[in-house]
DNA sequence: GTGCAGGATGAAAAAATCATGAAAAGGAGT
DNA sequence: ACTCCTTTTCATGATTTTTTCATCCTGCAC
């Protein structure tokens, strides 16, 4: 990397975008509608689908979702409903969004007492729904990571261990901090390479794997995991 | 291999591509044409073609298709559309292209509504139609696969069971994925060394047979079957 | 039952991948 | 130029994975 002179204005910002890749679930009986809402989110996020409520609940039994977006009409009653109160318990952090076609002020309460966060009334705008997503889920990321005696501090992105503050070099808070926005995702060498370098293909050692190894010393707790051959994932331990 | 030191960021990306050997039909009366598109498909599918559309509905009659390509141009008339509610009501989970010489608004709806998926005006390109089909084997194909106390995640490509991930390998994760990418698909040794090994024909023992093995071993059920003197299948059990 | 073929598997050998200390290279401040 | 810190490179030893091989099983024909 050879930039010819010193020009301090320009702080090489690490852009990495944190919001996205969230994990979805969509309980929606129509297949047409299903289809429309997995292609329209699956830009940003990872959506799962389900048809049914029973099909929903055995998703929300073995995954952890970000947000919830669910067909009041499920099977003609309001038996959508009832799984809120259990994915609520299993996943207090995830955001449900109910869709339906009534609009009254009834049904806005019931849906919100129930448990869920939003009300939207069919037919709505996929850019509207995609903004409440966002902005619940935002509500609810957690700004902070606790693990024993390591805190992480994802809005400020600051490492905190016994009350000190710990302190990374820049290369190990972007590496850090890339992993961290999405734990339990495998990212290859590559993947951190293209996140964190200008220049990724001048990367010609094993540059990525020291950095992970001061970070890891730096650290009381080690929540990098290495998968051999496939690369680097944050586990909250 | 001759490195003289330890240069690991090109991690050798398991380039499997989990959409391949799916069974396309192509319906098209073009002698030339259809020659030549069995040709550019089949080095990454099963290519069954119709010269007719009785031939064509014969064929759904006894085989389970991924993909249908119909050339909407069949003797003259729109003969061509009839075939698709037949082929959904049989085959809800097969995709359908339509190939036309016209391309204007009022066709590609009209193919839409008669059940396609998708619409591709004549003359093509063949990396799109290959796209286009990729994008649309995918769009069927479950996201999650779940069976007792085993779920998959094909898109994240991770394993749970009671809640807890199941770590495989490298070659134990790209094999498992592969076979998962087809269920009920029985792949011989050969078609699975192709698609996990760089340089299959170096294989000269049982090497595949070890890793199915060790990943068995790894599973709290056995969702990969061996189908004597022909290979293995992943099975949902 | 016996024999056979194809498959499963434990264990050892071979190879690939990773962690890390140390040194070199790069940069900013003084 | 010197110092302090960060970043990258490289060699080495450690660890894990992958492959091989020998042996054991299992289903099936006889």
């Amino acid at each position: 990397m050879k930039r010819s002179f010193f020009h301090p204005l320009k702080e090489k910002k690490s852009k990495i975008n944190y919001n996205m890749c969230m994990r979805i679930l969509i309980i929606e009986d129509d297949l047409k509608m299903r289809l429309m809402l997995k292609d329209a989110l699956e830009a940003f996020h990872t959506v799962d689908v389900a048809s049914s409520l029973t099909e929903g609940i055995e998703l929300v039994e073995s995954y952890t979702y970000d947000a919830l977006l669910l067909d009041r009409n499920l099977s003609g009653a309001d038996e959508g409903m009832k799984i809120i109160p259990k994915l609520k318990k299993l996943q207090p952090t995830c955001a449900v969004i109910i869709a339906s076609a009534y609009g009254g002020v009834e049904e806005r309460i019931a849906g919100l007492s129930a448990g869920a966060d939003d009300y939207l009334e069919k037919p709505y705008d996929l850019r509207e729904l995609k903004m409440r997503l966002d902005a619940l889920i935002r509500r609810y990321t957690p700004d902070v990571i606790s693990m024993e005696s390591l805190h992480i501090d994802m809005k400020n992105e600051t490492l905190n261990a016994h009350g000190e503050l710990i302190l990374l070099s820049k290369k190990e808070h972007d590496l850090f901090f890339f992993l961290a926005s999405k734990p339990d995702k495998v990212f290859s060498r590559e993947d951190i390479a293209n996140a964190i370098y200008e220049d990724p293909s001048s990367m010609t050692s094993n540059t990525i794997d020291v950095v992970i190894s001061n970070i890891r010393k730096k650290l009381p707790v080690n929540p990098i995991e290495t998968l051999k051959g496939r690369g680097y994932a944050f586990k909250n331990v």
